[in-house]
RNA sequence: GCGCCCGUAGCUCAACGGAUAGAGUACUUGUCUUCGGAACAAGUGAUAUGGGUUCGAUUCCUGUCGGGCGCACCA
């Protein structure tokens, strides 16, 4: 419809001799303001230096003369819009189409099949599954999902931090105060692999020739040395399958890839030879680096250490060089990492374009903020780290009180919503009474609304009543059946920006109106049961809610 | 010191350069003995600050103040 009525101004803008003129047509937020409107007027008024007034009369009435049936009037309101109103049919429509597709309803092409890889998630071998690595596999998870319900060919992309000079730390602390046996039996090996890696840390503050024991083995680690490559496989596997039990509570398990660092550790070599060969690279203090043209804008990026082991950023060079190879030339890379990287990836965007990997338009830093706590209940004092066990068990336990049936389902997609629901960049001021509260603008609100939709549904087939999209009179145009006609543009949107935040504070608005619809259970009476057209708002409600959870990963009982 | 990000009701968040800045929560009030009342309705209450661009600025540019993060051998 938008496309259809940007079509008519057009015409309408030729026939009265204006060219060229960037004008939009959008929803107002107030649905007085009618259901598209334009500013045209206003645009043209400016750039042709006419009676705003006039201008828009004129438009108008040649707007009136080329009307499609759906629209209802044509009007001028405030300082110059022109506002269309729509017939309740036209709306009538789009709940039909709902009914039809389902579960595909609110899809679109945007992504026309195109390839595009996103790297989410990626915990660190031998160190707990934090809260941090949370918000980035929830957002990097609906991210996917978004982009492949718009015909995006999505690549899930699991970068496991497995490499790197933490890991010859950590091998020296398991040799100096740990045991390999002990370990074998342990019924939390990380936590145990945790607590040797703090005291690494606290003993090197007093003994700094610890740093250097650690950068030594993690050299030998390089250098394919047996024992130390033995007890880093260990650490993989006693994190892989802590690892998958997160995943499989979270139901968060569809990745394509999940290639550690390590995997891209016998490729470097060609990543070094590029920089080489451009001549990008300097020594400096015995290491390696990329400086760049404006250095007052970007600090220079180091590759490998003076000991010539690889450091983070030659690694991800070639992680993506990698890539390129494997899924095209035109792919497309999201990281989904936190905001504290923001400088490190502008840094390794700017070398790729350099090295001629990628240009700047095929890679984005999808920047996720920190969680933060409201009261210190749960604030990481030094050296104290929150597990995302206890985390979600509260959540889960907190979610028992609204409904102890599927309080997994709930608890845990009321920390996701809470995560979604808002701007990934900025930080999350975590608070227990907003994520849990059944009314408020949370998950639980969401699954609670369809759940009392599906409720609706299963009474009236009960008592037998069929749904009917025929609309009654002076039906058609509540607030619930506009939200509803709109799920496809914002997917839409939400895809184009990477931003399940517009899909989440969509649902509540949609919820919102539909609990509005309803009104206080006292209203849902058999006229309500009895009236097939308010049914089928109800069907197409519940089957909208539940796309939209799907793409927040967020589960929808139909009991709560 | 330099760079990036953020300052919107008491609190937590919205608002594709547009119309009277929306929600939730908290607080006040009303519907009211529940086929889902853990509901619905009403009310109080905000763009940190100075300048600029624009027909129009929470949004763009700029100064100030406040907060977060990053800045060479960690990832």
């Amino acid at each position: 419809m938008k496309e259809e009525i940007e079509k008519i101004i057009q015409k309408v803008l030729k026939n009265l001799d204006i060219n060229e003129v960037d004008f939009s047509v959008e929803h107002p937020d107030d649905n007085k303001n009618g259901d598209y409107s334009t500013n045209v007027a206003m645009v043209c008024a400016k750039s042709l230096k006419i009676n705003l007034k006039e201008l828009a009369e004129k438009i108008k009435n040649e707007l009136e003369k080329n009307l499609p049936k759906e629209i209802k009037k044509v009007e001028i309101a405030g300082p110059g819009f022109i506002n269309f109103y729509l017939l309740g049919e036209f709306f009538a429509e789009s709940i039909k189409e709902i009914l039809k597709e389902k579960e595909d309803f609110g899809k679109n092409k945007i992504g026309k099949g195109k390839k595009i890889l996103v790297e989410y998630s990626s915990p660190n071998i031998a160190k707990p599954f934090t809260i941090g690595h949370l918000r980035s596999t929830i957002i990097g998870d609906s991210v996917s999902k978004i982009l492949e319900f718009s015909d995006y060919k999505v690549i899930r992309d699991n970068h496991l931090g497995d490499w790197g000079t933490q890991f010859g730390k950590m091998i020296v602390a398991i040799k100096k105060w740990g045991n390999l046996d002990a370990l074998e039996n342990d019924p939390s090996p990380i936590k145990t692999l945790v607590d040797l890696y703090v005291k690494f840390h606290d003993e090197a503050e007093k003994n700094p020739e610890l740093e250097d024991e650690g950068r030594e083995w993690f050299s030998r680690l390089e250098k394919k040395d047996s024992e130390a490559v033995a007890i880093w496989q260990k650490c993989i596997s006693y994190s892989m399958k802590e690892f998958h039990r997160i995943y499989e509570r979270l139901d968060i398990n569809d990745f394509d890839t999940i290639n550690g660092e390590s995997f891209y550790e016998n490729k470097m070599g060609e990543v070094l030879e590029d920089i080489k060969n451009k001549n990008l690279g300097k020594e400096s203090e015995g290491a390696f680096l990329i400086f760049f043209p404006d250095e007052t804008k970007l600090n220079p990026l180091m590759i490998t250490k003076k000991d010539g082991s690889s450091l983070y950023a030659l690694r991800d060079l070639t992680t993506d060089k990698w890539r390129k190879k494997e899924y095209g030339d035109d792919i497309k890379i999201i990281n989904e990492v936190g905001t504290e990287q923001s400088e490190y990836f502008k840094q390794i965007f700017e070398a790729e374009e350099m090295l001629g990997y990628f240009t700047k338009e095929q890679r984005i830093h999808l920047a996720h903020g920190l969680y933060r706590f409201k009261d210190g209940k749960m604030s990481t004092r030094k050296g104290n780290v929150i597990w995302l066990d206890d985390i979600i068990n509260e959540a889960v336990s907190r979610a028992s009180t609204i409904n102890s049936d599927v309080s997994e389902e709930v608890g845990i997609g009321a920390i996701k919503f809470n995560d979604l629901k808002r701007e990934s960049k900025k930080d999350i001021i975590f608070d227990w009474e907003e994520i849990i509260n059944l009314n408020g603008d949370s998950g639980p609100y969401l699954q609670y609304s369809y759940a009392r939709a599906k409720s609706i549904l299963e009474k009236a087939k009960d008592e037998n009543i069929k749904i009917e999209t025929t609309v009654p009179e002076g039906w058609g145009t509540t607030e619930v059946e506009k939200l509803l006609n709109r799920f496809p543009e914002i997917v839409m949107r939400s895809a184009e920006d990477f931003a399940p935040q517009q899909i989440a504070n969509y649902l509540i608005n949609l919820a919102r109106s539909f609990n509005t619809f309803y009104g206080n259970t006292k209203i849902v009476d058999k006229d309500d049961l009895t009236s097939p057209y308010k049914l089928a708002i109800t069907e197409a409600f519940s089957i909208v809610i539940k796309n939209g959870l799907n793409l927040l990963g967020i589960k929808s009982p139909e009991k709560m």
